[in-house]
DNA sequence: AATGAGTGTCATAAATTGATTATAGATTAA
DNA sequence: TTAATCTATAATCAATTTATGACACTCATT
């Protein structure tokens, strides 16, 4: 499972720590420098965690949190180089899930955002290898996929896309997304997440003139939905 | 909920420390002194959390953990003079959920602790972000907006203004505001904020010839009200 | 070396959105 | 009431985003 954590720091330096030491264990992360942009980047991108400084421009830490919080119960590791317990309480009263006073070793950062995620894995129990949604099945061990109980064959982009799409059902995908999650680099070829969504729109569909079940969400990106309602 | 925390530390004045301030904020404490005793009590008891020292006679913390973890996945906060990073990384690979170097404040145990036990609570709605207002409904992930229940269809530009208007209602923004909220630019075209006010409107409309939920306060900006009174 | 499946790139077509403009309507101040 | 100013609406056209098909490249297998 790949996660994406959004590293809301003004410090460039501890920034590019962290994402360095982040992005080499296998995490999808996302730098933002003020607390603005860090909020509007969490909500347009799907984040499974939030890093986040105190000492912001703009927005300052305890702000965004309170906001994430108003909508969102995803995990928050505080980082900050302010000690005083006062601080602390307050943080955890706003709702993070952990704080951690700089300087601080990058193994420990790494060990605290585990725990949570193998705490969450424990919780949702997500060892299974069959994921079936709506007409959608997909057998993660034979790699099989199946639509309509009929069988269908899909390259491995099209089968992790596939995947990606009926785990996570009605949340959208950006382009920028898909890129990172298929290719693991950075830069984002639109182009190629377009062609590769139509391959993969290409390879289920049951009937041709049929409306994909993923859709386009004009100007964001891509979903799947489990049952197409009529446009009322 | 009267939740079961479980105290295994040999030091007496710690452990009656803990005892007492965690009575204090309603937890029902058990108190063991050694790892042996602490495990049968562990077996024995309900027990919702464990607060572990490393530093044991007969079984050492690490020990203990290591059973623990072999049938159960409640939550550990380690509690320990090793500063080490070597032993913070071995105990939560261990599987232990959070780790306090003493000496520590009680203000800080009760926050983690309770973060811990908010986090169990809320393992249902996890990770959803959505914004909801009077009859407004918005959720970020699906990109989705509801209207009295129904689902309208906007355009992205329209998207981020129902946005803006109902997470920050009653709040009213004037057509610059506007502006540099959705182009970022600083030069305000003035009609083209009105178009898109116009465009919204016409998309989330429930009736027509009905006041719509964004008002306009003349010579001043755009509103957004919960509730929609009559002009008076 | 030849084949073929899988993939990336490009050019072009199709679709949707959004900025602009003109015009009409509403509100305020004189 | 009238003029000036602000706001609303509709229509058009340009810009942006997405879809599609053709082609080239890579790499494993034959």
């Amino acid at each position: 499972m790949n996660m994406t954590i959004l590293v809301i720091e003004d410090n460039a330096l501890c920034a590019s720590l962290i994402e360095s030491s982040l992005t080499k264990i296998g995490y999808e992360i996302f730098v933002e420098r003020d607390g603005q942009t860090g909020l509007d980047k969490f909500r347009e991108a799907k984040i499974d965690l939030v890093i986040l400084d105190l000492l912001l421009p703009k927005i300052n830490g305890e702000q965004v949190l309170t906001k994430i919080r108003q909508t969102s119960n995803i995990p928050i590791i505080i980082i900050s180089t302010k000690t005083s317990e006062m601080s602390k309480t307050v943080c955890f009263r706003l709702g993070s899930d952990d704080y951690l006073t700089k300087p601080f070793s990058m193994v420990e950062l790494e060990a605290r955002i585990n725990a949570i995620f193998r705490r969450q894995s424990m919780i949702h129990n997500h060892s299974k290898k069959i994921v079936k949604n709506g007409d959608v099945l997909i057998n993660l061990d034979s790699h099989e996929a199946f639509i309509h109980e009929k069988q269908v064959q899909l390259t491995p982009i099209q089968f992790k896309l596939l995947y990606l799409f009926i785990d996570n059902p009605k949340q959208i995908f950006t382009k920028e997304h898909i890129s990172r999650y298929i290719w693991k680099n950075d830069s984002c070829n639109d182009n190629a997440v377009i062609v590769q969504i139509a391959n993969l729109r290409k390879a289920i569909q049951v009937h041709p003139k049929q409306p994909s079940i993923i859709k386009t969400i004009w100007g964001v990106g891509y979903q799947y939905n489990e049952m197409d309602s009529k446009s009322s």
